[in-house]
DNA sequence: ATGGGGGGTTGACGCAGCGTCAAGGTCAAG
DNA sequence: CTTGACCTTGACGCTGCGTCAACCCCCCAT
């Protein structure tokens, strides 16, 4: 007769396992001897170790007891079942292997190479660390909100890029953002200039703009918090976006607010 | 201002998830409106947006909150860590998924094709389905004890069927465990002299065996406690073998407790 | 006889990452 | 005013054991 320990030692399991299938019902609690230790017989052995091969298998505890006394086609629905969760597992931890090698740097977290390359070519032009990092932040939760459109939305980024304008404007967020200039520095005004002239060209008046259900979805009011959380001078520049007749920095799209409604 | 749970569909997490991450210390707590909501910021997002994307390439959420406070080369350390443990656990799903195919029958449930080909052969043979499965648990203790020998072991097994004794001996045993004879059957004598017989010829006296360390440490004590379980008049068999001067029905060396020590 | 070391016993908490009640308070709409 | 959808804290549940704690038991050496 074994001892709890042999017992385990033979199948190649602590004894603490052993006493957990006992608590759970897959194993049943053998005699005791004299002196309260479970002894146990051959019988026992062969079980634990049935046990521990569907386990060792990747069965679930709570079903092994059911596989056991399971004929043949029920054992063999079972074992499909198994597999196939088996599989899905597989191919989670696969996908997040794929997921994790991408994540190289700091900076590719959360975002697709696409967007990573449009903050390397800032960086190349001039625009500064801090500025690049609350862009970044920015395309986070655009990409977020959108991330099979992102495709769709970066090349006519890069090509933006060629107008001077645009160039300015970063560069004008990238000295404001390292200085501590206030609210009433005249780059701000600058700024919001170049905003209003590329929004109203972004605009075209009177064409109905076809992607303009899908502007609607993008989060505009968490970029222009987010904005304002970096740095609270971008209010000052939402404030002068709205007297010059948008509704916020980022969306190009003009604001009837003012106006009188229909 | 975002509630947590606006926070979280953002993400794509439930409200649960945000407060967990709370309650870990990953995620700050936000301040509170009036009425005690919690309200959120846009780099509340941003974060927790960073967060997901690590806990979705399999990133720990213990280790999140150091690797986004992480520079480059920690960073990349840290991913090398989570990779190499992905694959590991890749690894082990994988050889799940293996060992779950073999198990398509009950019976080839903790043995190897060699073995369960084995009991096939009784089948043929003739030995009745409570005998082979008298059989097969036996097998099972010795494929746990000693899983890599089984292929050298079993080509004797299957050539030893060619000897007629061997085959009426599973015949007896069928027949025994099919019957409801008392332990006074004259067939139990007749496997005993059998067993005895296969064991004289089995042990060469005087040379010595190179397969005896290893004998030594199959578990021929649960193997015999194993065929008493299963039936009781296994234990006169035993008797029987201890009288021809075998220590047991299963153990092929003869024992010297009934002469005197050197 | 005594002491020590290596077994055994039950009971309990801990782990990861939340899901899921319970028992309320709040908010916007009809 | 009610309803339904949200928020709050607190707590247990899940998986498969690991790991104390506090105590008992057996065998061996002194």
């Amino acid at each position: 007769m074994l001892t709890i320990g042999q017992l385990a030692a033979f199948a190649g399991v602590t004894a603490r396992a052993v006493r957990h299938y006992h608590q759970i019902g897959l194993l049943p609690e053998p005699a005791r001897d004299a002196s309260g230790y479970r002894r146990y017989g051959a019988k026992a052995a062969v079980s634990l170790i049935k046990i521990r091969t569907l386990a060792n298998a990747g069965v679930p505890l709570s079903e092994i007891g059911q596989m056991l006394e399971a004929d043949g086609s029920t054992f063999d629905e079972a074992i499909q079942r198994i597999d196939s969760h088996l599989r899905d597992e597989i191919e989670r931890l696969e996908s997040s292997r794929k997921q994790i090698t991408q994540l190289t740097a700091g900076e590719s977290l959360a975002l697709p190479p696409e967007v990573t390359s449009y903050l390397d070519r800032l960086r190349e032009i001039g625009v500064s660390e801090r500025m690049v990092e609350a862009e970044r932040d920015g395309w986070i939760l655009v990409v977020a909100r959108w991330p099979e459109r992102i495709h769709q939305i970066m090349p006519a980024k890069f090509a933006h890029l060629d107008d001077p304008r645009l160039v300015r404007l970063y560069r004008l967020g990238s000295e404001l953002l390292d200085s501590d200039a206030g609210d009433d520095d005249p780059r701000l005004e600058e700024a919001a200039d170049i905003l209003a002239g590329l929004a109203e060209q972004a605009y075209t008046p009177g064409e109905t703009n076809p992607d303009e259900d899908a502007q609607h979805e993008l989060p505009f009011g968490l970029l222009d918090a987010l904005a304002v959380e970096s740095d609270p001078r971008a209010q000052r520049l939402l404030d002068l976006m709205r007297e010059r007749g948008w509704a916020s920095w980022t969306r190009t799209r003009p604001q009837r607010l003012t106006e009188p409604a229909d």
